[in-house]
DNA sequence: TGCGGCGTAGACCGCCGGTCCATACCATCG
DNA sequence: CGATGGTATGGACCGGCGGTCTACGCCGCA
């Protein structure tokens, strides 16, 4: 949320401010980058800054919309309205392999954001970003409730989060494993995705037989649920 | 890992500025905990602080260490060469929920530890005092895989951070919805965090081949409740 | 030529984590 | 007794931080 002002700028000034904060970010975090840097490199003085933005979360939040727009702009969501219950996970399946293609754009939101504190995530000033990033995400666990595929013994939240975290963690590995990616892994990586989204948000667990419940220590006081 | 001489103090010094680092950095986290302020509310000078401690970390990770040490000393690790394949869950289960009991401590632990961003989480300063609280899960894993319960596809370095990652959500979560803990809240919260440990790490049901296609995985599913 | 507002530069502020040194304390020893 | 040397402490001081503020260059316009 940069002043109106700093969409007048520029371009190549902009995108050149932009750029470099996504670098120092992704490789320091928010506390880590020094800002007086960052506008040293991109040859942006102090009162330039501050004439364009609030402060130093705002150009973080610039950054983090700017890479989620990026994304947004070329992934594909399909109409969920029209799924039926067996094509659930398939379209799943096909909408995770097709996300693969834009690994370059989403590795960017996925280094800064991951330098941020859970609180940090959820403050004022980053989440309506991030929410954006994950709306994706969010409406894959609506429709895959809405056709009985996806449990709804938790929020959408916490799913949305779980599934989040899960991405971060994957993701992490396969960029740190496989600096040059293939067909083959990464083919591999997104089935691992996919399989790990399956069992997260599945409306059984994945192994039959019984569920928790049989050890439950003492009595359970029921009691309405928040 | 303050210098050896801080353990010389008088334990009444002592315990005072680790409770009140504790509260400062559970309230701000790292970087936003003033360092110089945590000082004049301990009554401990600069110079008399970095003589004990190496730097502001030092005492975040001595604060995390106090906990985890305080935490792990409560808790029990079953034997794990004596478990039977159709122990494990069960297990594993009791294990999740003593966890309870030592909510207090880990209460502690998880607000500060909750505070840090993943890369710090996995810097040297921090991982081992983090790994020493999660060798409890660890262990569990490797004793799963001996046992047959616990997938073999991934390794186990990849499973634990999946855990670790899930529980940081989940965790995250639970403090902020729940500022004061009930015994009944606390409950629910472990019967969620085993549940996805248990969709995390089980080996997969039989017919592991194309299961991407059935939406409704396999009989004795559950209902969804809705 | 003078004027007013947009945009800019960078000096400056208070606070931060961290360093450094003078000194107080105290047991040991000639 | 005084001298010595390690332990422990106080707090002035440092560079760098994010953020503020003021002076000024520039340009369209009368």
């Amino acid at each position: 949320m940069p002043r109106a002002r700093f969409y007048n700028l520029a371009p190549r000034a902009r995108s050149r401010l932009l750029r470099i904060a996504t670098r120092q970010f992704a490789a320091r975090g928010l506390e880590g980058a020094s800002l007086n840097e960052i506008l040293a490199e991109a040859g942006v003085s102090k009162g330039a800054y501050y004439y364009y933005f609030d402060d130093k979360d705002d150009l973080l939040a610039t950054v983090l919309e700017d890479a989620a727009d990026a994304m947004l702009a070329r992934l594909a969501m399909p109409d969920t309205a029209r799924l039926s219950r067996e094509d659930f996970w398939p379209t799943v399946q096909r909408l995770v392999f097709g996300w693969a293609a834009s690994v370059d754009l989403a590795g960017d939101l996925f280094r800064v954001a991951v330098q941020l504190t859970p609180t940090q995530r959820r403050s004022p000033r980053f989440a309506p970003v991030l929410a954006k990033a994950q709306s994706l995400y969010r409406r894959l666990v609506e429709a895959g409730r809405r056709l009985g595929c996806v449990r709804t013994d938790l929020p959408v939240d916490v799913l949305v989060r779980l599934l989040e975290a899960n991405d971060a963690v994957l993701d992490g590995i396969f960029l740190a494993v496989h600096p040059t990616v293939t067909p083959w892994s990464l083919q591999r990586h997104t089935r691992l995705v996919f399989d790990t989204m399956r069992r997260l948000l599945a409306v059984e667990g994945p192994a039959p037989g019984r569920r928790a419940g049989n050890a439950a220590p003492r009595a359970r006081s029921r009691r309405p649920r928040r």
